[in-house]
RNA sequence: GCGAGAGUGGCGGAAUUGGCAGACGCGCUGGAUUUAGGAUCCAGUGAGUAAACCUCGUGGGGGUUCGAGUCCCCCCUCUCGCACCA
């Protein structure tokens, strides 16, 4: 069959925009700029066209930005450091960096098969000790800030491994150990990164409620109860203190600390410790999933209920949770589900203390959460439990008893790794200063290479068995000390990349705040969902914290967020396990990168998962194949007119009038599309439509050089390469140079369109009878309603179909629609 | 369970503020050209019917309206996220 020759045209224009250094930005300039920003990858080495989507989006943008006059800033790097190439390194006895350096190389060659360009010249890579110097330097800050500080934590231990932290074979944890770990207190920043997220206009809705959700933040009280025939207390954290008077338990987490010494002396000591050990151990094997049946244990114990004063059971049971509030809570299960539960189960006294104000409530059968009037709360009867709330909180304050407390369900950012593969935590433990930082000058703390990267078999990172490495002076005092062999989360290493990027070679600090705060925020932001949480979260910590030191004089790093969508393929997500994979090497080799690139964009809303059909890819191949062939068989018409300029509307016969309207309307489209929403498919179908008009033109009018057919022909067929090149840059850019051009296309404006042009001179005016479709009549566009009313009155069909009868009304819509209402 | 999003031909998906449902592409059917076609071009393609200018049709049921894929209420299904967060 006849192809395009996409081979040579491909190669051919891969080679000019390196050479011409299509997408490197001056930096300087930032009239017009825009920073478009995709998630960098991890160098896993290997894409398949699931992982292409992205790139293309930001790639088809990035261009589409540069032909409206933007100054792009569209970089690349690599989040280098992980556990795949420590993985690597033990199963194929290669050094992670090796690893890690030829994945790069591979993926970059990926790129450019793909006609994907970045500012390479900003490339950043987070392994590499000139990035990860300053990594330790955010380090090193946030610890002096106090945001940084180092406490026992418990790290999930899988023998099967000999490993500790995360494993991603097994999954399964038989044992906990207990390591002095390092902590960002992202906490302190809870409330601004909660409050915050309401300035993010412009970032997809479930990417904030995700965000919202794993903060969240709940106001309420911390009441203190007195144990019983003891001297000790227990803390409870509740939102509700307007149901202590249904408080019949307490209960706390089975791994409370508080648990051993309440059950000292009560005879129930064996029955509570064989029941926590249980609950541990099925904690660590299976992987949290919520039990059904509420099992727990009582302790022994009775606390006192303040505002009661009633003597209550204090239980230990697996519902409740040690991470969140206190460890423990007081159960009303009147008014909480789970409590409900635990109260049937192991018969216990529930007593009603709120009815909602109208209709049932759902208690006895169940419990009743909401709000309403209080009852069996002996002086609060009768009161609303909203008002309630603050009279009970009022008076345990007063005496001492209580205390208003907002809790968040974040937890402080856990960064130590004890692996190998990371950014050295830049820390000496000393044994007369306790823990230092390494000095600024002393930076970065370089990566042994030679180190055996086998388990130990206690947890710690293979850098423990670097001496080398360990042994240090310290800073402070000069007197032996210890390197932290730990290393840091890759969250860290990704959380402020962003900035690296518009100076990647300062050697004297992270990046240039001059011009951080002329090119951030980042403009778009261009990534998977899978990152909505985290690596987000913690880039708005970073920069929060950054503007705290007076760094940097915004608070949110990303103005605009997009999330693609996955690709699938029969039905499931593409991935190399399941064997579904879509490699793009020979679909480019056959059909070449630019059709493969179209078919992307033409899957659907990018924002949407989309299935992979090898059928339709072929459809867009035939497409170009069609676009190519209608420019060699005009070519010598086509680059000969001049364009644009000299057209006069009025003066075009019928048929060229209505291509050069449909150009308009094109152009206007196509641009609407992409810049509103990233609509790549609409405006792909928009060009096709233009194409097979341009088809149908040139195929019935005679194309004689000079006429206005030819003008027309040569604006129409220009602007549709235009408007496709950000999709299929190298057949495009080729037709461009085709047409005459010497410059690129994507140094070339986009053509305007005028939305009068856009405008047809006739419109079908579809002629209604009670809603029914009776009629379509072809009028002049600028008709007047009057004028349309008796043009559809007028029409022989709908005026035997009125048989002389008055209508009731007639509903003139533009001059699109009558209905006329029997 | 809670939260978010979605449900339209054989398929992927279009459809401004409520105003011709099915753009564009795939697939399929017929025709042209061809030694041949898994190439190319032309025509057709939601369903019903011999056929139509007829009737039905956007997950189901109600409602508002001259008019609903679109707005309101109830229900069903699917996907994603969180999942004992006190």
């Amino acid at each position: 069959m006849q192809t395009y020759p996409h081979k040579e045209i491909e190669a051919k224009w891969k080679a000019v925009w390196r050479d011409s250094r299509l997408m490197e930005v001056d930096i300087r300039d930032t009239a017009r700029k825009y920073y478009c920003l995709m998630m960098y990858p991890y160098p896993s080495g290997d894409l398949h066209v699931g992982h292409g989507r992205n790139y293309i989006i930001g790639d088809a943008l990035a261009r589409f930005k540069l032909m409206e006059g933007c100054n792009v800033l569209a970089p690349m790097g690599w989040d280098a450091f992980g556990l795949p190439a420590e993985n690597a390194a033990l199963h194929h006895n290669i050094h992670p960096a090796a690893w890690t350096r030829n994945n790069i190389a591979k993926m970059k060659r990926q790129f450019d098969e793909w006609g994907v360009v970045y500012d390479w010249s900003r490339e950043v890579t987070s392994c590499d000790p000139e990035y990860y110097k300053w990594t330790q330097w955010l380090f090193v800050k946030l610890f002096k800030s106090g945001l940084a500080y180092h406490t026992a934590a418990s790290v999930n231990w899988f023998p099967s491994c000999k490993i500790g932290g995360m494993c991603e074979r097994c999954g399964k944890a038989v044992g906990e150990r207990f390591l002095e770990q390092w902590f960002f207190k992202i906490t302190e920043f809870a409330d601004v990164l909660l409050d915050d997220l309401e300035t993010l206009q412009e970032w997809p809705e479930r990417v904030l409620v995700m965000q919202k959700n794993w903060i969240d933040r709940s106001e309420g009280l911390e009441i203190v109860f007195p144990v019983k025939d003891s001297e000790r207390t227990l803390t409870c954290f509740t939102t509700r203190p307007d149901t202590i008077c249904g408080a019949t338990f307490l209960v706390l987490a089975p791994a409370h600390p508080q648990v051993e010494a309440l059950i000292a002396g009560t005879g129930r000591e064996a029955a509570v410790r064989s029941f926590v050990e249980e609950e541990r151990r099925l904690r660590l094997t299976t992987r949290e999933l919520v039990e059904p049946e509420k099992k727990g244990v009582f302790t022994g114990r009775y606390a006192v209920n303040p505002v009661t004063g009633e003597e209550i059971p204090i239980y230990a049971a697996s519902y409740v949770l040690m991470e969140y509030g206190t460890g423990m809570i007081m159960g009303v299960p009147a008014h909480d589900q789970r409590d409900f539960e635990f109260a049937n189960a192991h018969g216990l006294t529930i007593r009603e203390v709120i009815r909602p104000t109208t209709g049932q409530s759902p208690f006895p059968d169940a419990a009743y959460p909401g709000d309403g009037i209080m009852v069996n709360s002996g002086s609060f009867d009768g009161m609303r439990s909203e008002l309630a709330f603050e009279r009970i909180a009022d008076d345990l304050e007063r005496r001492s008893a209580g205390k208003r407390k907002i809790n968040f369900r974040l937890r402080d950012w856990l960064i130590s790794r004890q692996r190998y593969w990371g950014a050295p935590i830049p820390m000496i433990h000393c044994p007369t200063c306790g823990a230092v930082p390494v000095p600024e000058n002393e930076l970065p703390v370089k990566l042994p290479e030679d180190v055996d990267f086998h388990p130990r078999g206690d947890g710690k990172s293979p850098l423990a068995s670097c001496e080398s490495f360990c042994k240090t002076r310290c800073p402070s005092c000069s007197g032996a000390a210890e390197r932290d062999t730990d290393t840091m989360d890759t969250f860290v290493d990704s959380s402020w990349y962003f900035l690296r990027y518009l100076s990647p070679n300062d050697d004297t600090r992270p990046f240039d705040p001059s011009l951080a705060a002329r090119w951030l925020p980042v403009d778009q932001y261009i990534g998977g969902v899978e990152h909505a949480i985290l690596h987000l979260l913690y880039s708005r910590f970073i920069t929060k914290f950054l503007k705290k030191e007076g760094l940097i004089d915004f608070s949110e790093p990303f103005a605009r967020l997009f999330t693609q969508g996955m690709i699938c393929k029969d039905g499931a997500k593409m991935s190399k396990s399941k064997g579904n994979v879509v490699n793009p090497g020979p679909l480019i080799e056959t059909i070449g990168a630019d059709a493969m690139r179209l078919y992307i964009l033409f899957l659907g809303p990018p924002e949407k998962d989309a299935e992979w059909k090898d059928d339709s890819v072929e459809g867009c191949h035939r497409f170009l194949n069609r676009l190519y062939r209608l420019h060699e068989k005009h070519a010598a018409i086509l680059r000969m007119e001049s364009s644009a300029g000299s057209i006069i509307p009025d003066s075009l016969s019928p048929e060229c009038r209505e291509v050069f309207r449909k150009t308009h309307w094109t152009i206007l489209k196509v641009k609407e599309d992409i810049a509103d929403d990233f609509h790549f498919k609409t405006a792909i179908s928009a060009i096709m439509e233009l194409n097979n008009a341009l088809n149908a033109f040139s195929e019935h009018s005679a194309i004689k050089e000079g006429s206005p057919e030819a003008q027309i022909l040569r604006y129409a067929f220009e602007s549709m390469v235009h408007l496709l090149a950000p999709m299929t840059p190298h057949i495009c850019e080729e037709l461009w140079q085709q047409l005459g051009h010497t410059d690129s296309v994507f140094r070339h404006p986009l053509p305007e369109a005028n939305s009068e042009f856009a405008k047809a001179a006739f419109a079908t005016l579809v002629v209604q009878i009670d809603s029914k479709i009776r009629a379509k009549i072809e009028i002049p566009a600028d008709s007047t309603e009057e004028e349309i009313r008796q043009l559809a009155l007028a029409h022989d069909r709908i005026q035997s179909l009125v048989q002389g009868k008055t209508p009731r009304k007639v509903i003139v819509i533009g001059n699109k629609l009558v209905n006329i209402v029997m």
